[in-house]
DNA sequence: ATCATGGTTTGGAACGTTCAAGTAGTCGGA
DNA sequence: TCCGACTACTTGAACGTTCCAAACCATGAT
C-alpha cells in the first residue's frame, strides 16, 4: 500500500497516481512508468495487464511531476502580438492555430505570454528561468529586435519565424516566407494581364521585410525589361497612407496596377479607386499581401499574396523537435514560397 | 551543502535552486521560500539578506516543482478556434490578447489547445487529468455544445464567455456581451438618422446568439412604433448569403437601412450596394457586428457593434481568480454592453 | 528563577514521476 | 554444473518546492 490508509471511494481525492495503477496491476511503479514510456521493455502479458489497470482507473500521468523529473515541460512559449487596430494584418490568427495543431501532434502545447518592448524580454526571461517552457517560437524578427540575440546569448532553444536580417552571425534555426518571390509572382501576374505601369506601395526603407518584398517587384519589372523609376512609394502601413500614395501614383506616374506590401495598403488603393469611380480589376489592378480576411470579403475581392502559414508551423515544429531531441539534431533553415490568391481586383 | 560536491562555475548546470539561495544567505530553504511567498513572516534584516541572495543568483522558483507541491500550475487552458476563412469575424485575436494580458496580471499564463468536435473534449480531458491547467476559459457556448455540461459534470473549474443559453440548470460562472442591446443601439442609431425601413439580416433560427441579436432589432423597431414584418432575413453567415438577402430586402421590402448579425453579412450588403451603384451611408445605411478589421479598413468604413472584449477578459479573469482562490469565492455573472463604432456606412 | 508567550527560523516529509542501479529468472554453451 | 549474457522487473533515490510540526529565542509576567 502506498498510503497509510487506502482511500475509500467516498473520500477519494485527486486523480489516480502511478502507484495506484501499480497496486492494481500488481507490479512496481517503475514497470507502469515503462509501460507508458518504453513499452518494448515489458513482456506482452504484463504490458496488457498494466494497460488494463491504466484504463480502469483512467490514469493520466501528472504533468508537474513528470516535468520536475525530466526537466522538460512539453510547452512552447510564444509571445502573442495581436494585429493592430485599423490594419488588415490578422495573419497571426491562422498561424497560431496551425502552430497549436501541429505542436499537439508533436506532443507539445503552446503557452502564450504578453509584453511589449523591454517588457517582452522580461516575459522570456521569466519563463526561461522558471523552466516553464522548453523552447520559444519568436515571430517578430524585424529590424533591431533584440529578442533573438538575447535568447541566443542565453542559450535558450528557439525557432524564429522570420530571417535574421541584420545578424549575419546569427546561428539559430529559422523558417520564413519568401516575400520577394511572392511579390515577384504578383507582379508577373499583373504583367501577364497586360499591365506595364505596375506601381509599388511599400513600407519605409528601414523595414527589411518591406525592402525584401519590394525587391520582388523590381526584379520582376526589370526581368520584363521595364523601368521602375517613379513607380514606387514608401510609406506607413495604414489605409490612409495607401490611399494617398495611390492617388499620387495614378496622377503622376500613370500607374495602371499596384502591388502592395500589405493588404492594409491595398485597401488604401481601393479607397482611392472608389473615390474616383474606378473599378478594381477592370480599370486598375490591385494586389495585396497576406490574404487577410479583409481581402477575402471586401466587395469584389482583393487578390493577395498568401503565406503558407500552415506549412510554416509544420517546419517550425519540426525544427523545435530537432532542437529538443536527445541528442539535438539541427534542421536546415527553410524558406517557403507563398502563393497568389487571385480575386477580382487583379 | 546541498550537493556532495559544490558545483564550480565551469561545471554549473541549470538555474540556481532554493537551496543555493539558502546557502548563500545563510538560512534554511524554508526561510527562502517564506521570503518569496510570505515575506511578512521574516524579520526585516533576514528578508533583506535573502532578497540580496536571490538577486545575486538571479533565482526564479522552478515552476514544475512548485506546481507539483502546490497542485496548481498557474495555467489557464483555452481551446483556440480560429476565425473561419472567408468570414470577417476575427474577434478572437483581440480577445486572446486581452486575456493573455489580464491573466498575466493575475499571475496566470494561457495555454492553448486544439481539437474539434469530440476531439475537443479529449483535449479538455487530457489537460484536466494530467493537472496541466488550473482552469479553462470556454469560448464557444453555442447551441448544444456539450463542453460546459461535460466540464460541470467533472467538477472542473471554468468560466464561459457566453451565456448557457440552453441550460437553465447550469451553475457555472459566465461573462457575456449583450448582443441584443448592441443591435438595439444600432437600430436606434439608424432610426435616429431618419430611417424607418430598417431591415435585419441574421443567422438561422437555431442560433441562440443570432436570435438574441435579432431581438434587439425587433425591440427597437417596436419601441419606435414600426412593424418588422417582411423586413427580416435569416441565412448562413457568409458574404454571399448577405448579398443575396440584401438584394431581396431592397427589392421586396423597400429597406433603406440594414442591421446585421455579423460583419460578414454586412459585407454582403456592401457587395449588393456596390453592384447597384448605391453609396453606403448616403443611399443605404449598413451596420455590422464585431467591429472586425474588415469593418475598419473597408473603403468608407463599416459602422459596427463593438464588443468590449478587453473588459470581457478582465471579468473572466476576475471570475477565475475567485474560483481558484482559497476558499473559492463566486462572482456574479456579468453581461456587458457593447458600443457602436460609427463610420461612413451608417 | 521559572514559565508561558509570540515572533522567527528550521528540519524532515511529501507531492508523483523517472533515473540509476540492482535483483531475480531464463537460456545456452562449455 | 557453472558461468555469462540477456530479459523482466524492482528498489531506493532524486528532481525542487511547500507543508507541517517542532525548535529556538528573546521578552515580560508570575
Amino acid at each position: 500500500m502506498r498510503r497509510p490508509e487506502p482511500r475509500s471511494p467516498a473520500y477519494a481525492a485527486g486523480p489516480p497516481t502511478l502507484a495506484d495503477v501499480a497496486d492494481l496491476a500488481g507490479v512496481s511503479r517503475q514497470t507502469v512508468s515503462n509501460a507508458l514510456n518504453n513499452p518494448d521493455l515489458l513482456r506482452a502479458d504484463t504490458l496488457e495487464r498494466v494497460q488494463a489497470a491504466v484504463a480502469e482507473l483512467g490514469y493520466t500521468p501528472n504533468r508537474a511531476a513528470r516535468n520536475l523529473r525530466t526537466r522538460s515541460s512539453q510547452l512552447i512559449g510564444m509571445r502573442f502580438v495581436p494585429g493592430q487596430e485599423g490594419t488588415a494584418n490578422a495573419a497571426m490568427d491562422r498561424f497560431v492555430h496551425s502552430l497549436v495543431e501541429t505542436s499537439r501532434e508533436a506532443g507539445y502545447h503552446v503557452l502564450l505570454f504578453a509584453g511589449h518592448g523591454t517588457d517582452a524580454l522580461a516575459g522570456y526571461d521569466d519563463l526561461l528561468r522558471s523552466t516553464a517552457v522548453d523552447a520559444f517560437v519568436v515571430t517578430d524578427t524585424f529590424l533591431g529586435n533584440p529578442q533573438t540575440t538575447w535568447l541566443e546569448d542565453r542559450g535558450a532553444p528557439f525557432v524564429a519565424f522570420g530571417r535574421p536580417w541584420d545578424q549575419p552571425e546569427a546561428s539559430h534555426p529559422w523558417v520564413d516566407v519568401d516575400g520577394a518571390a511572392g511579390v515577384a509572382a504578383a507582379t508577373e501576374h499583373l504583367l501577364g494581364h497586360g499591365h506595364s505601369r505596375v506601381a509599388w506601395i511599400g513600407w519605409r526603407k528601414d523595414s527589411r521585410i518591406g525592402e525584401d518584398r519590394r525587391s520582388g517587384w523590381t526584379r520582376a519589372m526589370h526581368a520584363a525589361g521595364l523601368s521602375t523609376s517613379g513607380l514606387a512609394s514608401r510609406t506607413e502601413d495604414t489605409v490612409a497612407s495607401g490611399r494617398d500614395a495611390a492617388a499620387v501614383l495614378l496622377d503622376e506616374a500613370g500607374a495602371t496596377a499596384f502591388a502592395c506590401a500589405s493588404d492594409t495598403l491595398a485597401m488604401g488603393v481601393l479607397h482611392t479607386l472608389a473615390e474616383r469611380g474606378l473599378v478594381p480589376g477592370r480599370d486598375v489592378a490591385v494586389i495585396g499581401f497576406d490574404d487577410s480576411q479583409v481581402a477575402q470579403v471586401v466587395p469584389g475581392g482583393l487578390t493577395s499574396v498568401r503565406q503558407p502559414l500552415e506549412q510554416v508551423a509544420v517546419e517550425i515544429v519540426a525544427a523545435l523537435s530537432g532542437l529538443l531531441a536527445h541528442p539535438p539534431t539541427s534542421t536546415p533553415n527553410v524558406l517557403l514560397a507563398p502563393t497568389l490568391a487571385v480575386r477580382a481586383s487583379g
